[in-house]
RNA sequence: GCCCCGAUGGCGGAAUUGGUAGACGCGACGGAUUCAAAAUCCGUUUCUGGUAACAGAGUGGGAGUUCGAUUCUCCCUCGGGGCACCA
C-alpha cells in the first residue's frame, strides 16, 4: 500500500480491474433479484457539465449500493442525440449535425468513464441511429393505423423573414432570435398523439406511484387538469349574425350561468372572422392578436384586451341578448375557442368587464356578501347559495349544477361534460435533425404509413441546415417516392418528430438494445421493467415524465410490455449552483467573471465582503449564487476538477454538499475538504496496514472504551444504511462515516483488541464509502486483506448488541425550556425518572414559588415540568 | 398570469411519528510542528450581555394550535422550477 493517497493511480487501477472483469455487464440471470437503476440520458451538447456529474453520481451510488444488497443491477447509458443545438452548431461551424453529435458523444463517453460509473456500456444507445429510431417509426405507423396518431392543424411561431418555424426558446420578446422580425402565429398541419385518450388513466395511475415525490404527482395532476363542468350552447341571435347556430362554451361554474353578461371568442373564431368583414378596426385587432409567440407564459401575462362585435348570442335560459366580444385571452386551441363571462364570480372576467364597462351581475351569496364591489376579492369566486337567479335561487352549487343541467338538456342547449386541461401532443417539427415521420402523401390514397419492410426512413447525415425552412423539404432525393399502396408518384413527409418522442421509450430499449426483430424483446423488457429507480432533474417533472408514462401505456397496449408504469421510484435532483461575479459596463450591461478567476476577501468573522479579479487586482461585484450557466459564466468544469482532485473527491463532495433533491452550491474549499477526508482515511489505513494483519476481536472481553468504539462503528452502519437505502440522503450517510473516522483516529491502535476493532472500523468505512467513492474503496479493501473485489462484497450489517447502552442522558425542561440533563439507567422506571428530575438543582431553582401542574415524561428523551 | 417547491449560524447543511436547534463539513480565530512555508495536528466558533458561572434572544415575516413548533394550520414576503417547439 502506497504511503500517499494518489487518486490518479488508484482510479486508473480500479477502472482497469473493472474493465478486465467486465464487472458491470449484466444479463438476465434467472433466480436473482433484478434492480434497474436509470439516470436520465444526456443530450450530447459537447462536454459534461456539473449537472450531469451530479445526476450520474447519484445513480451510481444507488446502483452500487443495490449490488451490495445482492441484486443483479442494470445501469445503462445512452445519448438523447437529436435536437436543435446540433443544428445551431452546424450553422455556426459549417459542420453537419451528425458529425458534431458523434464527436461530442465520443468525448463525453470518455468523460463519463473517468467518473468510474458502474455502467454496462455494451448496452449503449444513441437515438439518432437508424437501428434505434427505426422502431419509433414502426410504432408510429401502428399508432397511425389505430387512430392514436392523427393529423390536424396546430399553431406555431412563424418568422416571416427567415420563412421558418421557431421554437418558443427562439422567440425573444415576440421577435425572432436571428432575424429580429416580429413573430406571427401560423396554422400548419401537424401530426398529433391522442394523449387525451389516456388522460383518465394517466391521472388515476399516479396513485399507484408510491415511490414518486408527492410534488411531482401534484404537478402532473394539475397539468392533466380534470374538471367536471357543463358544455353550454348560446343560440345565435339571427338578427345580428344572419344565420342559425349556437356558440359552444365549456364552464366549470354552470351555477353562475344566470350571471353571464357577455361571451368572448378567440381571434381565430369563425364569429370573429365574420364580424371583421368590412370592419377595419376589428380586423386590425385580430391581426394584433396573431402577432407574438405561442408560449402560454407570454399570452397569460399580456394585457387583457378585447373589442366588441355587432354580433349577439342569446342566453340559453333567459333568452337575453348577450354581446359577443373578441378577446386576446381566449385561445382557439383551448376548449371551444369561446368562453361565457361571469364578471361577478371570475377574476379575469371581472377585470375585463370593469375595463370595458360591461355589466356585472352577482348570482352567488359569498362570504363577502351579495354584491361584487371593487376591488375584486377571492371570496367572490366562492361557491355558495344562488341569488338573482329566478327559479334557481336558494340552491347550492351541487343542486344548481343538476337543476341548470336538466333545463339545458331539455332545451338541447347543454349537458355535463368532463374536460381535461391536457391537450393532444403535437409532434411535427419543421426541422432536419430529428427522426423522420414515416408517412407518404399520395394524391389518391392520402396519408399512407411507410410499410414495415421499407423502414427505417433513413435521415441523410451529411446535411448542413441554413436556418431558413426545413432542409429535407428542399431535398427531392429525400422526399420523392412512390405510394406504397397504388405505386403512383408521391411525396414523403419532410417533418421530423419532437425529440421528446425518442426519450419517451429509451428506458425500454436498454433491455434489448441490439434486438432487430422489434422495438423491444418482450422477454428482456419484462425481465427488467419497470425501472426500479429513475433519477433526473426536476425540470422534467411534467413533460418528459408524462410522455414516457404515456408511451409505456402505448407499448403495453401493443403487447410489448406487461407493466402499467415505466418508473417505480423517482428521484428528482436539484440544480448545481455557483457564485457569480460581474462588473457593470458603461453601457449598463454586465460582464461576468468565472469564480475560478476571482479572489475573495473576508472580514474577521469569515464573512465574504469583497472580491477582486485575479488578472488585474481590481474589484468585482458579488452577484449571488445562481444556476451554473454560460450566460453567468459561473460554470465549473468537471474535467478540471477530476484532473485535479480525482473522481472520488468530486463524487464525495457532490454527495456530501446537500441531499440529492435539493440544489447544490459548488464550493472549491468544500472539494478540498472532501479530498482532506479521503487522505485521512488513506493515512489511517496505511498506518494500520503497516502493522501487519489484524485478528478478530473477542467481543466478550471489551473494555468500556472499546465498547464505545464498537458502538460508533455500528451506529455509523445503522445511520448510513437508513440514509442510503431508505432516504437517499447521502450527505448524512457521509457525515456518519466522518463521525466514525473521528472516533477511529482517536482510538488506541496497538493492543490486539484495538487493532481488531480498527480493522472492523476501517472495513466499515470502506464498505459504506464503496458506492460513493468506489476507487479508493476498491484499493482499501485490498489492503485490508480481502482477495475478492469490494463491488462484490455485501453491505455491512448492524450488530444491535453493539448499540446497547447501560444508561441514558435525559433532557430536563421547565415549561418547555431546557434546564439541565440527568443520567438514568436505561431501564429506569417512570417514577424514578420523574423523582430524579424533580430533585434536579435547576428544576428546583426555576420552579421556586411555582406550583408544578404536570410532569411529561417522554421515554428515552426528556422530562418536561409544567409549572406556574 | 397559472401550477409546484424552497427559506435554519459567516457559508453548505443536520434535527428519521411535535420533544436538547445548529450533527458533519467549509470558513474564521488561537495554538503546536517548521529556519520558513506547504501539509498535518490540537482547541474555540449562533447572536447579545457578562472575566466567568450564567441569563436572554433565535430556524424569512406575522398570527394560531400545543406542556413543548425548524416540524402542524392560516396569511404574507422573497428565491427557484415548469407552462406544451430548450433538453
Amino acid at each position: 500500500m502506497q504511503e500517499q493517497y494518489s487518486p490518479s493511480e488508484i482510479e486508473a487501477a480500479a477502472q482497469a480491474d473493472w474493465d478486465n472483469a467486465e464487472a458491470f455487464k449484466v444479463s438476465e440471470t434467472p433466480g436473482q433479484d433484478t434492480y434497474y437503476c436509470l439516470s436520465m440520458f444526456p443530450y450530447p451538447s459537447g462536454k459534461l457539465h456539473m449537472g450531469h456529474v451530479r445526476n450520474y453520481t447519484i445513480g451510481d451510488v444507488i446502483a452500487r449500493y443495490q449490488r451490495m444488497q445482492g441484486k443483479n443491477v442494470l445501469q445503462p447509458m445512452g445519448w438523447d442525440a437529436f435536437g436543435m443545438p446540433a443544428e445551431n452548431a452546424a450553422m455556426n461551424n459549417k459542420v453537419a449535425p451528425a458529425a458534431w453529435t458523434y464527436s461530442n458523444i465520443d468525448y463525453m463517453r470518455t468523460q463519463l468513464k473517468s467518473l468510474g460509473l458502474a455502467i454496462d456500456w455494451t448496452r449503449e444507445i444513441a437515438t439518432c441511429k437508424p437501428d434505434y429510431y427505426r422502431w419509433e417509426q414502426w410504432l408510429f405507423t401502428r399508432l397511425f393505423e389505430k387512430g392514436i396518431i392523427y393529423r390536424k392543424n396546430g399553431t406555431v411561431n412563424w418568422d416571416p423573414v427567415d420563412q421558418t418555424v421557431l421554437a418558443n426558446e427562439q422567440v425573444i420578446d415576440g421577435k425572432g432570435w436571428r432575424s429580429g422580425a416580429v413573430i406571427e402565429k401560423r396554422e400548419i398541419p401537424m401530426y398529433y398523439f391522442a394523449i387525451t385518450n389516456y388522460a383518465e388513466e394517466l391521472l388515476s395511475s399516479l396513485d399507484e406511484l408510491t415511490g414518486w415525490p408527492e410534488q411531482v404527482k401534484t404537478m402532473q395532476r394539475n397539468w392533466i387538469g380534470k374538471s367536471v363542468g357543463m358544455e353550454v350552447q348560446f343560440p345565435y341571435d339571427t338578427a345580428s349574425i344572419g344565420h342559425d347556430g349556437t356558440l359552444k362554451v365549456f364552464t366549470t361554474r354552470p351555477d353562475t350561468l344566470m350571471g353571464a353578461t357577455y361571451v368572448a371568442v378567440a381571434a381565430e373564431h369563425p364569429l370573429a372572422t365574420q364580424a371583421a368583414e368590412g370592419n377595419a378596426e376589428l380586423q386590425a385587432f385580430i391581426d394584433e392578436c396573431k402577432r407574438g409567440g405561442v408560449a402560454e407564459a407570454d399570452i397569460a401575462t399580456q394585457e387583457k384586451k378585447g373589442l366588441p362585435t355587432p354580433l349577439y348570442v342569446l342566453h340559453p335560459l333567459t333568452g337575453e341578448k348577450l354581446p359577443v366580444w373578441v378577446a386576446n385571452y381566449v385561445l382557439m386551441g383551448y376548449g371551444e375557442g369561446a368562453v361565457m363571462a361571469v364578471p361577478a364570480h371570475d377574476e379575469r372576467d371581472f377585470a375585463f368587464a370593469s375595463k370595458y364597462r360591461l355589466p356585472i351581475k352577482p348570482v352567488i351569496r359569498t362570504s363577502a356578501g351579495d354584491a361584487t364591489p371593487e376591488p375584486w376579492q377571492d371570496a367572490y369566486g366562492e361557491k355558495g347559495e344562488l341569488i338573482n337567479s329566478e327559479e334557481f335561487d336558494g340552491l347550492d352549487y351541487d343542486s344548481a349544477f343538476t337543476a341548470i343541467g336538466e333545463v339545458l338538456k331539455q332545451k338541447g342547449l347543454g349537458e355535463p361534460r368532463t374536460q381535461f386541461r391536457l391537450r393532444d401532443w403535437g409532434i411535427s417539427r419543421q426541422r432536419y435533425w430529428g427522426c423522420p415521420i414515416p408517412i407518404i402523401h399520395c394524391d389518391s390514397c392520402g396519408d399512407v404509413p411507410v410499410p414495415d419492410d421499407q423502414l427505417p426512413v433513413v435521415l441523410p447525415e451529411d446535411v448542413i441546415p441554413d436556418g431558413a425552412g426545413s432542409p429535407l423539404a428542399k431535398m427531392p432525393e429525400f422526399y420523392e417516392c412512390t405510394c406504397p399502396k397504388c405505386g403512383a408518384a408521391a411525396k414523403r413527409e419532410t417533418d421530423t418528430m419532437d425529440t421528446f418522442v425518442e426519450s419517451s421509450w429509451y428506458y425500454a430499449r436498454y433491455a434489448s438494445p441490439q434486438y432487430d426483430q422489434g422495438m423491444v424483446d418482450p422477454a428482456a423488457a419484462n425481465h427488467w421493467l419497470p425501472v426500479d429507480q429513475y433519477i433526473g432533474g426536476i425540470e422534467h417533472a411534467i413533460l418528459h415524465l408524462l410522455y414516457a408514462r404515456f408511451f409505456h401505456k402505448l407499448m403495453r397496449d401493443e403487447g410489448l410490455v406487461n407493466s402499467n408504469e415505466p418508473f417505480k421510484n423517482l428521484l428528482t435532483q436539484g440544480m448545481v449552483l455557483a457564485d457569480t461575479y460581474y462588473r457593470l459596463e458603461a453601457n449598463g450591461s454586465k460582464t461576468w467573471f468565472n469564480p475560478a478567476d476571482v479572489d475573495i476577501e473576508r472580514d474577521g468573522k469569515g464573512k465574504i465582503v469583497a472580491a477582486t479579479l485575479r488578472s488585474d487586482g481590481q474589484p468585482v461585484e458579488i452577484g449571488g449564487t445562481e444556476k451554473m450557466s454560460k450566460s453567468k459564466n459561473n460554470g465549473v468544469d468537471p474535467q478540471a476538477m477530476i484532473d485535479q482532485y480525482g473522481a472520488d473527491t468530486c463524487r464525495l463532495f457532490m454527495m456530501f454538499a446537500s441531499p440529492p433533491d435539493m440544489s447544490l452550491e459548488w464550493s472549491d474549499s468544500g472539494v478540498e475538504g472532501a479530498q482532506r477526508f479521503l487522505r485521512r482515511v488513506w493515512r489511517l489505513s496505511q498506518q494500520h496496514h503497516a502493522k501487519g494483519p489484524a485478528g478478530k476481536a473477542d467481543l466478550g472481553s471489551l473494555s468500556d472504551e472499546q465498547k464505545a468504539v464498537r458502538r460508533a462503528i455500528h451506529l455509523a452502519i445503522k445511520q448510513a444504511s437508513q440514509d442510503i437505502g431508505q432516504h437517499h440522503k447521502f450527505n448524512t450517510a457521509i457525515a456518519a462515516v466522518m463521525t466514525l473516522m473521528n472516533v477511529l483516529e482517536k482510538a488506541p491502535q496497538d493492543a490486539e483488541q484495538d487493532r481488531a476493532l480498527l480493522q472492523e472500523g476501517l472495513e466499515t468505512v470502506a464498505l459504506v464509502l464503496a458506492p460513493i467513492a468506489p476507487h479508493i474503496s476498491h484499493s482499501l479493501w485490498q489492503s485490508l486483506g480481502h482477495s475478492d473485489a469490494i463491488i462484490d462484497a455485501r453491505w455491512p450489517q448492524v450488530d444491535e448488541s453493539a448499540l446497547v447502552q447501560d444508561s441514558l442522558q435525559l433532557v430536563i425542561q421547565v415549561n418547555g425550556k431546557l434546564r439541565g440533563h440527568i443520567e438514568v439507567a436505561a431501564d429506569a422506571s417512570r417514577e424514578l425518572i420523574e423523582a430524579t428530575a424533580r430533585d434536579n438543582e435547576n428544576v428546583l431553582r426555576f420552579t421556586e414559588g411555582l406550583t408544578i401542574r404536570k410532569v411529561i415524561v417522554v421515554p428515552g428523551k426528556l422530562v418536561n415540568i409544567v409549572a406556574n
